[in-house]
DNA sequence: TGTACATCAGTGAACGCGCGTTCACTGATGTAC
DNA sequence: TGTACATCAGTGAACGCGCGTTCACTGATGTAC
């Protein structure tokens, strides 16, 4: 059977997560430096000094927030990457899987494309250890394919965090064409889906 | 002769430096959506109200802030972009002005990348304008380069903000080795190029 | 199952503080003659 | 050159407000027997 927790502790992970929520609506429209503590608790309808129950401080919740928004992603990536199949279709299907993602988790994107040069530093340090992940795990399913025959890891690794990069920018991109209509959304998916193509020529040309 | 402004002009306009000097120093430890105008005001010591001769609101002042960081680039990007030489050399050198650059205006490249993504709108949307206008410069000195024959307008623009995001990226990776041993900023030297080769690869056989 | 005590998530009052904005002002600079 | 008036960058007091943090508390939940 599944582990149960107690009443206490279900109500507190609750709160907990309420306070999460509401932090990500509110920083749709601010950044993490400017977030106040009571803006959180009077948005979940609890008193400030709960807030302490749960976080050190905002800050600490930011941190918190990274974990939910990228934690969870690295499978994904993964998959993403090592799924063999045809170049172009492998490209279409990784665009099309960003574009997923930033609909139903546009919180969370928002966050992290705001917060990855933010103005708290425990955040930004906890975006980098994460995306560093990320090009380490897309490195080394890169690593896997025969078109890497003969390349450095160094270089494996130069490529991974380009991809990544690119994810991101893409991500960043399907964002701001959340509410545009479609056609914009299409030209992001067409950009993306060049720019992408360009580097995976670029990948297989490296070694002439 | 110059034109000379009156004495009371003059005195306002070094005010207004003054101002934007104070917050691009606070701006390096918080977010533009956290900055406060008595802050400022207090730094360079004058009092709360003058703020208000000289700028709407802190969001008035980071649109400002944006035109000085990025308005006077323009020529510069046009000038590396287009310098006809050999491939490799035209990497390097462009890695080294973009190296150069975070080392001469650290505060100014830190506020961009900072505030690209950030929590204030008018903001956003000024930087989001200036860095279309590098897109299209680049994408017109592109335009002029043999290897660009047969290529679709818009496919130039596609490949053109390709450069541009990643020259922003290399800006922000030099940042953060800015107080780092000289070898991490030769190990982002070394990335930045190759990631600029691989690209300029994947541009040479786009056609085939 | 029942009892007695311990734990601890959430409360609510209180604090000192800095915020953005208003307003009428001052006095140096600019302008018209 | 001198005078009289207009302009306007910067002042300083005052305001109401929300902030983060402290503290002793309450009462439901957990635990030991």
């Amino acid at each position: 059977m599944s582990h149960t927790l107690g009443i206490r502790q279900a109500q507190k992970q609750k709160t907990r997560q309420a306070l999460l929520d509401a932090a990500l609506v509110l920083l749709e429209e601010q950044s993490l430096s400017s977030l106040g503590l009571r803006e959180v608790t009077r948005a979940v309808g609890v008193a400030p000094t709960a807030f302490y129950r749960h976080f050190r401080s905002t800050a600490d919740l930011g941190v918190a927030l990274v974990e939910e928004a990228l934690g969870s992603l690295h499978p994904m990536i993964r998959t993403t990457v090592s799924t063999a199949s045809d170049s172009a279709e492998r490209i279409d299907r990784t665009v099309e899987l960003i574009a997923r993602h930033v609909e139903t988790h546009p919180a969370h994107v928002r966050f992290v494309a705001r917060e990855r040069h933010g103005g708290v530093q425990p955040v930004r340090q906890a975006i980098r250890a994460q995306l560093e992940r990320f090009a380490e795990e897309v490195r080394d399913e890169l690593a896997k394919d025969p078109v890497s025959e003969g390349w450095s890891a160094d270089d494996l690794l130069m490529l991974a965090t380009l991809y990544v990069d690119q994810m991101l920018i893409t991500a960043s991109l399907f964002l701001e064409a959340l509410d545009a209509p479609a056609e914009e959304r299409d030209r992001v998916t067409r950009l993306a889906a060049r720019q992408l193509r360009l580097i995976s020529i670029g990948r297989r040309h490296w070694l002439e």
